[in-house]
RNA sequence: GCCCUUGUAGCUCAGUCGGUAGAGCAUUUCCAUGGUAAGGAAAAGGUCACCGGUCCGAUUCCGGUCAAGGGCUCCA
């Protein structure tokens, strides 16, 4: 049943070719760009007179099905430059490849053709549409695409098909599919109350409801517990400065047009701070520094502001306004390995709590291309072989990412895989040799003289907005018991036992618990139901057996664990003495 | 920002070929006093995203704006 990978690359290069056929029969006059095979099948980018719909998209798909019922052979030929030009004289697409094929030297091109339909394409192709195996592909959607990635080109319209070596392999993946929008963090974000948007305050601007502040406050303390034990210390910054501090900083040049612009009433041009680098740097440079009191350490989870463009915000992934948990470390040079591998600890404490499996890229400068960096090679490679020596001394996973560096230094990104398999960029680590200097930032050496001061910086969760919507479709929305909005229900069993129920929350909340009590007019079945679609993950049932329980001693009770905690807890019984002591709640 | 799709009650969705709208869940009240995933009844809830145009009349048709989704482009 299994097929080569290079032959289900064949199939779908091949049905990108068919797809190009039927919808050549639709519209004669489509102009055709490119259509290669991706991951999850195929697709198209054409010229097409008019906007296609949705609607579309089955008829052009049943005459592909009835193209590769043709058995159509695909040969490939090969034909000169200018016979190329002349066969596609009437593809201006096909005609500028051409040309760019040409213009790199090449002085031939090959086509390949599949009935009366050629395509210039350097293959490989099946040798035969009888190969494709059964129901193995499907279209699934059309979208925009600008002609080479390009935006100020032409807008072609692309039309994607999925396609896996089976029937079965195509219903797994759509499973997939469906299984990941069931998680999907927007979804639960309103299911689970975790935040919300008004059309009011405006878009990629979130607000975040009682429950879902829980999530942020306790996350970014628990980062804080971390980077408190290495000796950093918490600073706080305005939300807003002069356009000055980022002239100065070099990003003004580069970013003014992403940034929120405030003019005062006086006519001074004041800015939303998209960053909290520069901002920091004038706490470091506030007065002298000696070598001994080096490094400062300074953390601050902060609000970052940047104009993204409309269409590229989504949900808690892309944001116009957007938390991180920022530090920035001034450190001399020889400091620079040991504070790195705190920050490594860091992380690796951090992701791992979650189940996140970790995988390191060292992104590096290109050395063909220095152009684009500042500073001299050797200084980029003594610190990126620091780097990597730290990573293999840590024994992570890692791959070097060439051309990844930012302009003023070496970074090491963090990919974390979550428990569908799907990577997110979360933390990062970078060095940063630039924007001391920018600054003027020094410390007095041994020998009385001022020292270039080494910048460092780190954000564990990157942006605690986006860090939640990878965690969201992590857990599914089962959060740990630590860090669950609301950690226990406490459910009356009928209104006799309100006041008991009351009781008992009080008892657990006083201990720190975060607890509601349901002592609605329903069955306990649906209070049970209800707890459950929250997700919350323990749930007491209190009647007249628990109050019969507290006769002559506490009150004692079972507690009903979420699935995915019941192995870790005992049911029970517990007292709420007991309850509080055994099972660990803190951050 | 660009292309396409979408916008009806807090949520999920029907519906109106142009005559100002309906369900389930949620909410409120009442009945029931129920032991581990939906007990029953009633009520309330909508400027049909917003603005403009056509029309005797627009939630419905047209245009614009805003917002959401799928892509493209971008991401310090």
């Amino acid at each position: 049943m299994s097929i080569e990978p290079d032959q289900l690359y064949k199939i779908r290069h091949s049905l990108a070719h068919v797809l190009a056929m039927a919808v050549l029969e639709v519209f004669p006059e489509a102009k055709l760009a490119i259509g290669p095979p991706v991951d999850n099948g195929f697709y198209y980018d054409l010229d097409l007179p008019r906007a296609l719909s949705p609607e579309d998209l089955p008829d052009i798909q049943s005459r592909m099905e009835k193209i590769v019922a043709q058995k159509l052979d695909f040969t490939v030929s090969e034909h000169s430059i200018e016979e190329a030009l002349k066969d596609f004289a009437d593809q201006p697409y096909k005609k500028e490849l051409i040309e760019d094929l040409a213009a790199k030297g090449e002085k031939t091109v090959t086509y390949y053709t599949s009935g009366t339909f050629f395509d210039l394409c350097k293959g490989p192709h099946l040798a035969n549409t009888s190969e494709v195996p059964k129901a193995c592909f499907e279209l699934s959607h059309a979208a925009g695409a600008y002609w080479r990635g390009d935006e100020k080109r032409p807008m072609l319209q692309r039309i994607y098909g999925i396609c896996f070596e089976s029937r079965d392999a195509v219903k797994t993946y759509k499973a997939q599919v469906e299984e990941a929008k069931k998680r999907d963090h927007r979804k639960l974000g309103v299911e689970l109350d975790l935040f919300t948007f008004s059309d009011l305050v405006g878009s990629g601007l979130p607000l975040w409801t009682p429950k879902g502040n829980i999530l942020r406050l306790l996350l970014d303390e628990y980062v804080w517990n971390l980077r408190r034990g290495y000796g950093y210390e918490r600073v706080e910054i305005p939300h807003i400065t002069k356009k000055d501090l980022y002239e100065k900083s070099g990003h003004w040049e580069k970013f003014q047009d992403e940034l929120f612009h405030i003019t005062t009433r006086e006519g001074h041009e004041f800015v939303m701070k998209p960053m909290n680098c520069p901002h920091h740097t004038q706490i470091f440079a506030r007065r002298k520094w000696s070598y001994r009191e080096m490094p400062q350490r300074y953390s601050n989870t902060t609000m970052c502001y940047r104009d993204e463009q409309s269409g590229e915000l989504t949900g808690l992934s892309r944001l116009r306004s957007f938390t991180q948990d920022d530090a920035h470390v001034f450190c001399r040079y020889d400091q620079a390995q040991s504070e790195i591998l705190n920050v490594l600890n860091i992380i690796e404490q951090f992701y791992g709590r979650f189940g996140f499996t970790l995988k390191a890229r060292l992104s590096f400068h290109d050395p063909e291309n220095m152009g684009a960096y500042l500073g001299d090679a050797a200084t980029w490679e003594k610190s990126e072989s620091e780097l990597k020596a730290l990573v293999e001394q840590k024994g992570l996973d890692y791959f070097v990412g060439i051309g990844e560096a930012a302009f003023y230094g070496p970074k090491i990104d963090f990919m974390a895989s979550d428990s569908l398999g799907r990577p997110h960029q979360v933390a990062t680590v970078q060095l940063d040799m630039l924007m001391p200097g920018r600054f003027g930032l020094t410390y007095t050496g041994e020998s009385g003289q001022e020292e270039p001061v080494l910048m460092i910086h780190v954000a564990i969760m990157g942006s605690i907005e986006r860090f939640l919507s990878v965690l969201i479709e992590h857990l599914a929305g089962n959060f740990p018991y630590w860090l669950a909005p609301t950690q226990i229900a406490v459910l009356a069993v009928s209104d006799q036992f309100n006041g008991a129920a009351e009781e008992l929350a009080q008892k657990l909340r006083t201990d720190g618990l975060r607890v509601v009590v349901d002592t609605s007019a329903e069955s306990v079945g649906k209070k049970i139901r209800t707890a459950s679609l929250q997700k919350i993950p323990g749930k007491i049932v209190v009647g007249q057996q628990e109050v019969d329980s507290a006769k002559d001693a506490e009150m004692t009770f079972k507690v009903n664990w979420r699935t995915d905690l019941a192995e870790k807890y005992s049911e029970g019984p517990y007292t709420a003495q007991n309850l509080i002591q055994d099972v660990p709640s803190a951050v």
